[in-house]
DNA sequence: TTCAGTTATGAATACGTAACCATTTTATCA
DNA sequence: TGATAAAATGGTTACGTATTCATAACTGAA
């Protein structure tokens, strides 16, 4: 319609520069009537490109991934790339990995992995840019965390330093790096002191948190504090004692770990210990991950971000 | 390297009963042996279709979006098709729209739509698949919402029943059919009675909900009681009066509209109006969207789902 | 055996673009 | 004016798959 080349039509779309003006006036022209929309497929397939980032995050109604499944898609948006979710629970994560190795993407994210889960060394032979948030593997690559051991360690020692004496911990499976950092820290802090009967290692799900906060009170000493080992464990342990009329703090105190935007919330105000400047870890994982793609610099990202005690309302000061 | 033709490898990939169990294992061990993955950009190249639907998203911070964003991925995700996702405020639609119409997905999902959006005709004569969720647009096509005015007015209604007589209302913007139509039902129960004062119309930002909370707490006799139009903004409202030290319900009472999961947590207990059997309206949408896809009905969605009061702790009963 | 019918396989093509190389046109300068 | 360089354009191919059509290899009954 133009008069021109499949050529010349691709060049106007791509490097303009190098057509003459009034070709290109024409080929806008022709493009317009004819309502032209460049396949995409088609480029992706020559280019070998996708322009897509795959995320394979916890689920959703986990309020950290809540904060960073927001903070990734909206940065990665921002940068011109498509995101393709999936929300993905420990359980499933064989079937979500297989889906993943299947579609072609520039880079991934994770949150999924596992201390030792052998599909990071699957994900390193892709050659495709990857990285995990939250969780490390134990080949200490590609990561972005907070300093989970450390993280523990002020949870329970923010506890110890107003007097309570009786904590007890609520965890995840000891598989994942953050729980069984978080909880190294912890018992760090607590030392020789802490007893077999207040700790309890969930699967993060509801109902085996409801298992843990039954079994805690079911001991003869009931705990005066108790730390969860992320937010979304301590919120969930809030709402189950608060189902058994326990008042927080009042009766027993809970403390988390994470500072989640919703722990700020006036309703919630849970006291937590999260990264220093109140950076999101999804952010920070996703923008190294654009840099990776786009400069090709594969030196391997390690970080591990400090953190701090935010103290609100969920504890209370014994002393 | 298997000794045969691609056709036939393509074969053993798609339609393996068309070929002989012996051909079948050496292809097979083929792939394993060159670790190869199909390219899904051929494929889809050759296929023209992309197993990707497009989420256009209100932000995560909003639960609602929270629990639909959940539910249409991970439904989405379960019927084999990726979810490429767009987080996005009202004000950055036009950007979010024209990217949507570059990319090539089987089907749309939104939920930002206008009452008198002009890109729903684009959307209609771009010949895809798509429906609208929580918003429906002026042609009254393609949409899934529960029934806004008797939400509004259930809402109002169930205040005024406990002995409300000062009740506020703290909206959005009325070009939104959702909105719209919330405020219509609740003047419709508060009648001439209710003074413009109690009335605010924010665009559901933090800050704009603040400003609404300041402007009520301003007047010479405070409402009883405020309605958020949305749990979103009940919420944010409850947030606003706690910060100002008042208490919720004793001194006002919040009546939300959403029956968003969070309201039902233990530290939240939201008094609300909801979709009677709870049901998820993301998902009721992705699943008619998937079905428009798959068996290609183009009769047009309309569903407008019938809500009930849900009584929680957030609302005082002055009788 | 033979022949028809069936099953199994392969060769060639299309999908729509970007990239490479070749060619034509235009501009520049001696 | 001619030679040379530069700019603009076109022809062809490759990307990796599914599909169509043709062919080869079997099968079973006469």
């Amino acid at each position: 319609m133009a008069g021109v080349s499949q050529t010349t039509v691709s060049r106007v779309l791509n490097t303009p520069d190098l057509v003459k003006a009034t070709t290109v006036n024409k080929v806008l022209k022709a493009i317009e009537q004819l309502n032209y929309i460049p396949n995409e497929q088609a480029r992706l397939l020559v280019t070998s490109r996708t322009n897509t980032i795959a995320l394979l995050s916890g689920p959703l109604h986990n309020p950290f991934f809540s904060d960073t499944t927001a903070a990734i898609v909206n940065y990665a948006n921002s940068k011109g790339y498509k995101v393709d979710v999936q929300f993905v629970q420990d359980e499933e994560l064989e079937h979500a990995y297989s889906k993943i190795l299947e579609r072609k993407v520039d880079g991934i994210i994770l949150s999924c992995i596992l201390y030792e889960d052998p599909f990071f060394e699957r994900l390193k032979r892709l050659d495709i840019p990857f990285i995990t948030f939250n969780r490390k593997h134990q080949s200490n690559e590609n990561f972005v965390e907070i300093d989970n051991e450390q993280a523990g360690y002020i949870a329970a020692q923010a506890l110890q330093a107003v007097g309570h004496q009786h904590i007890a911990y609520v965890g995840g499976h000891l598989t994942v790096s953050t729980y069984a950092n978080r909880f190294k820290g912890a018992l760090c802090a607590l030392g020789e002191a802490v007893s077999e009967k207040y700790i309890y290692h969930s699967n993060t799900t509801r109902t085996s948190i409801s298992e843990g906060v039954d079994h805690l009170l079911q001991q003869s000493t009931l705990p005066t504090a108790i730390i969860g080992a992320s937010d979304s464990i301590a919120l969930n342990v809030i709402d189950e004692l608060l189902k058994h009329n326990i008042r927080i703090p009042e009766d027993i105190s809970v403390m988390g770990i994470d500072n989640v935007e919703l722990a700020a919330y006036e309703q919630i105000q849970l006291t937590t210990v999260g990264h220093e400047t109140e950076k999101n870890l999804g952010l920070i994982a996703i923008t190294e991950l654009i840099e990776m793609i786009e400069n090709k610099k594969n030196s391997c990202v390690r970080i591990t971000e400090s953190v701090k005690l935010f103290n609100r309302k969920t504890v209370k000061h014994l002393k």
